[in-house]
This record gives structure tokens, C-alpha cells and sequence, in this order.
DNA sequence: TTATATTTTCAATATTTTTTGAAAACAAAA
DNA sequence: TTTTGTTTTCAAAAAATATTGAAAATATAA
């Protein structure tokens, strides 16, 4: 396989990737090309660099930033902003965490919670207060998992995998 | 809140979460209505529960039985199928990763695989090869540990909760 | 066998999401 | 100040995704 085809099929599956997991697929693009670069791009480079409109960049570029995955650099002298994204995958994955959890996670655990406070009327709805104990159980330790996750260093990512798969 | 408004506020945060991690809304939503209902319902009763048409009813129901989410019951001597949701939770969970891991984490990792392929063109891509590598490791790792994840049985799994939390 | 109940399929339609591109806003330089 | 290069915005268009509903297929009963 070429290099050439290499980044292209790189920045096309973390896209397919992105896209399966409710990510806008462009945003992942933006983030791969960032990611292989070895140095800071432009908006023009982006657009240039995956065929997308100006506005398409510029609105994914700030999505990225958003998520702390990618950040600006100015250059001494140049009116251009240049981007680049953070490369430590441990950072990556934190960085996603982070975000999904308290966009998604932590609006559900809240629904949850409110829900919960049927339960006087629970003795009539028996299989619906059960489902919603199990599913705030769960996911509240998944909560407080993720909570370490982000507090964890890269050195400490490697040691809970290891010790969940020893 | 009334227990009624609470079940209907579940099957939509079930439904949004649902959607906002890829997977179609309605599908969870048959999923989360199957979940607290007491006894198995029809295809009718979804399609009435939901406001939803027949061949959408139909649609997510197979998919949830392939996700392994929600089974089939005949009852004798009618002609109609029944059908009701896995109840217990670590199962549920247990069954989405085993359904997403096939369909997306492995077609990942076989292009990872791919691609690391050009590595002996890496000293002229340095950043590139770094970041698959990276990328290969992180993924690998999280594949192990989702294959320990699935074979854990419930007990393991608020184990393997708790040893992370600690 | 034929009639009837039920499920499945899928082309057409509707909805949601993403992208474009040109105008407006902004900011540095002249 | 005005000019020029650059970024941002957002209404309209395009693309992707989900839903409908009626016809076809299937399965049970008569």
C-alpha cells in the first residue's frame, strides 16, 4: 500500500468510525488529517485536504476545539490561523469522554433521577420501577468508572486495562 | 410526576441517548417500551404504544432481536407473536457491545491492520506511523478488555466496576 | 384445497442532518 | 481613516436517514 493511500484510508475509516458512533463524519476527517499532519494546517489546507466547503471547515475546526481534540496556533507576522490536533491518544480519549459524558450521560442521569421519584406509586408499576433502579445502578457506576478514567494519567489508562483483562 | 408522564419520559430519554450514540431512536424506543412492560406485548400493541406504523414496528423489532435485545414468545394456540425484553441490565449491556464491537471496533481494527502495513515507508511519514500505532495499541487493548467485559458474568461486572472506582 | 390472520418487504415520502457559499463581521495593515 | 485578508454566520440546497403504507409473502385455520 502507498503512504499516500494509507492516510487516505486512515482519515476515511476514523470518519466511518466516527459517523457509527453519532459523530459528524466530517469532524472526524477534520481530526484525522490534523492528527497526521506533521505540521500546524490552515482552514485553507483543510479544505483543500478533504474537498469541504469554507464554511464546513471553519465549523468543524471550532466542533474540534470544542472538544479539546484540537487547538490554534498563530504564527509572529501571519494573519492565518493554524490548527493542530492534540496527538496523545490517552488525551484523545479523555478529551471524548469528557465531552460525551456531560452532553449525554450526565442529561440522562438527571432524567433518571426524576423518573425515580415515582416510585412511591412503585408497588403498581412493578417491572417499570425495577428497569429504572437497574438502569441508575448501572449507570451511575459507569459515571463514577468514567470520572476515573478522566482523572487518570496515560500511565494509569495502561494499568486499568491490564488489570481488567489480566 | 404522574407514573405515566415518568414512563413516558424513560422511553424518550431512552430513545435520545439511543440516537445521540447512532443507533435509531424508534428502535430504542421499542426497546425501552419492551422494557417495562409487565408481560410481552404485539407488534399492534408497539405500533399503538408508539404511534408508530407497521412496517416500522416490524423493522426494529427484528433489528432488537438481532442486537439480542428482545426475544420471541408464541403462545398457543394464537396466532399473533409476542415478544418482551431482556430484562437483566449487565445482559442488555453486554449484548450492545457484542453487537457494535462485531459491526464497528473489529472492521476498525482490521483497517488499522491494514494500514500499518506501509510502515516500512515510516521514516519518510513519521507522524503518521506514530499516531497508528498509537491508535493500533489503544484499540487493541480496548478490544481485550471488552472480550473480557462480554465473557464476565453479572457479578464481574460490579467487580470489575468497583476495582476501577477504587 | 380456499379463506383469513399475520408478518414482511420496499418504493415512495417525510424528516433530520450536513454542507454549501456568499454576505456580514472582524481584524490587521496601509 | 480605508483597504485587504481572514473568519464567521446562516439561509438555502443537498444528502443521508427514517418512516409509511399498501402489496406480497407467509402461515394457520376452515
Amino acid at each position: 500500500m502507498e503512504i499516500q493511500e494509507g492516510k487516505q484510508k486512515f482519515i476515511e475509516s476514523w470518519g466511518k468510525m466516527a459517523s457509527d458512533w453519532g459523530i459528524n463524519r466530517t469532524m472526524a476527517q477534520v481530526h484525522a488529517l490534523l492528527l497526521i499532519a506533521p505540521e500546524p494546517l490552515t482552514a485553507d489546507e483543510v479544505m483543500e485536504g478533504l474537498s469541504i466547503s469554507r464554511g464546513n471547515a471553519n465549523m468543524n475546526l471550532r466542533a474540534l476545539m470544542d472538544w479539546g481534540l484540537v487547538h490554534k496556533q498563530l504564527k509572529s507576522g501571519e494573519r492565518k490561523e493554524y490548527f493542530f490536533a492534540e496527538k496523545d491518544m490517552w488525551t484523545v480519549v479523555r478529551q471524548i469522554i469528557v465531552h460525551r459524558k456531560k452532553k449525554e450521560l450526565e442529561p440522562m442521569l438527571k432524567v433518571l433521577d426524576e423518573v425515580a421519584n415515582v416510585e412511591p406509586n412503585c408497588p403498581e408499576s412493578e417491572t417499570f420501577c425495577n428497569v429504572v433502579k437497574d438502569i441508575r445502578l448501572l449507570s451511575n457506576k459507569a459515571n463514577q468508572t468514567l470520572d476515573t478514567l478522566i482523572k487518570a494519567d496515560s500511565g494509569w489508562f495502561s494499568n486499568i486495562f491490564l488489570r481488567m483483562v489480566r
